[in-house]
DNA sequence: TCTGGGGTCCTAGGACCC
DNA sequence: TCTGGGGTCCTAGGACCC
């Protein structure tokens, strides 16, 4: 059996953690610059206000029904995060972190344990040492316990912790579940679904499935299987590195100048460096994309991509950096309105292993400078050192404007109790 | 006039996830 | 006026090989 453990409303749920005003009040997360709804507590999903609703668009209902907003706290909800993975810990070995706020877990070798009731001490534990109340879904594939999660969500009398075993609890979840409901059928798949017939997740399942798999591809056929119980997406408790990193994000204002563009694309490059040095790894190529506002139909679109080869694989940000704006510098039109710039490091290989060029001077052996930059901003915090490419430019810095403390990682924010 | 067959690797783009 | 960011996997098609 394979259980899916889901903290519920994970961003509103730990604001709620730290400032208990936000109980039984309506609450949303925006994402960046404040865009749209990312995360929605109870009495916002039953409001109707829909996942990634623009914000704009919503501001009447927000107004109407105050609703508390609040901008991304990514500090908060990585930290909880991971208090919530040691936590699991403790109930198993067998854990594959899936997201930020979602856990498969096995419980192989624990056949003895009753396992409803071991998952409701997880549960509880959660829930008492942290204020998160998560759900847990349990069965023998894991798009089966995306299901359970999603009835343990639903129905009351679970207790946050369902089970679905028999071939009657299967059938019967199945039979009013629609397939866009089902982990890895989305908005394309189910219209097409729908449009031969197939509205359900028990008409899929039951659904032939050679003819399925010709239609579809091998990705359907998968589902198919897995709602059948038979498990076949592999369960990944190591997580193999990252094989790209990708470093994105819209300005809080237009930018119409070359040089805030490549201030921020320093940066973006400077962020995913360090990530790509965290897991000890290199890449040789690096993708640079700019574009306009796509939603803004008045104005003149544009949008280019340039992937730069670096002669060697490399971490070390400088070189990222210096071919990144040499790509910028081509793809760069004047006379446009950027909203959003962004990298992403491609052919990504561990330290070491990558053979060098035979006609290339040996690769320069400056990485300790690499790792005292590291450091010192791991000690003193990001930016305390930092490449003068990326400027103290302050035009694209994005909009944040209703952000709480970071309660648990910064000394300066830590509630104060008098 | 008539021009093979079997393979690998890479990339871009699509679909999907949270 | 105002619409996020970071990933994975699969497939088709091109380039290339002998």
């Amino acid at each position: 059996m394979i259980a899916l453990c889901d903290v519920n409303n994970f961003y509103v749920s730990c604001e709620r953690v730290f400032d208990p005003s936000l109980w039984h009040r309506p609450v949303i997360v925006l994402s960046n610059n404040d865009g749209c709804a990312v995360a929605r507590s109870n009495e916002v999903k039953k409001l109707g206000v829909k996942m990634a609703a623009p914000f704009y668009q919503i501001k009447g209902l927000v107004k109407k029904h105050n609703i508390v907003t609040l901008s991304s706290n990514y500090a908060l909800y990585g930290d909880m995060s991971q208090r919530v993975d040691n936590i699991i810990a403790q109930y198993s070995d067998q854990v594959e972190n899936y997201s930020i706020d979602e856990c498969f877990i096995r419980f192989n070798g624990h056949e003895h344990l009753d396992i409803i009731e071991h998952c409701q001490n997880l549960r509880q534990q959660i829930w008492q040492w942290l204020g998160l109340p998560v759900c847990v879904g349990i069965a023998p594939s894991k798009t089966l316990a995306k299901v359970a999660n999603h009835y343990a969500k639903k129905h009351k009398s679970s207790n946050s912790v369902l089970k679905l075993a028999s071939e009657y609890q299967i059938k019967r979840a199945l039979e009013h579940l629609p397939v866009r409901e089902i982990w890895g059928v989305g908005g394309r798949s189910s219209r097409h679904l729908n449009d031969i017939g197939i509205t359900t997740a028990l008409q899929l399942r039951d659904a032939d499935l050679k003819s399925m798999r010709k239609r579809f591809s091998v990705v359907m056929e998968r589902t198919i299987l897995e709602l059948r119980g038979i498990s076949c997406i592999e369960f990944d408790a190591d997580p193999e590195k990252k094989k790209q990193i990708i470093c994105t994000r819209s300005f809080g204002e237009r930018v119409n100048h070359i040089h805030p563009l490549k201030e921020a694309i320093a940066y973006h490059v400077t962020r995913a460096c360090v990530t790509l040095r965290e897991q000890e790894s290199v890449a040789q190529s690096i993708t640079v994309s700019i574009r306009t506002a796509i939603y803004n139909n008045n104005s003149k679109q544009y949008s280019n991509s340039i992937t730069l080869k670096l002669p060697q694989a490399s971490s070390h940000t400088s070189h990222f950096i210096t071919a990144a704006i040499k790509g910028l510098e081509r793809i760069f039109k004047k006379g446009f309105n950027y909203k959003k710039a962004g990298i992403i490091l491609n052919h990504i290989s561990d330290t070491g292993i990558l053979q060098p060029d035979l006609f290339m001077p040996p690769p320069e052996c400056d990485d300790d400078l690499m790792q005292v930059m590291d450091n010192i901003n791991a000690r003193f915090g990001k930016g305390t050192l930092r490449s003068g490419q990326e400027g103290f430019g302050e035009q694209w810095i994005m909009k944040s404007e209703i952000k709480s403390p970071a309660y648990t990682s910064k000394f300066s924010e830590v509630t104060s109790v008098v």
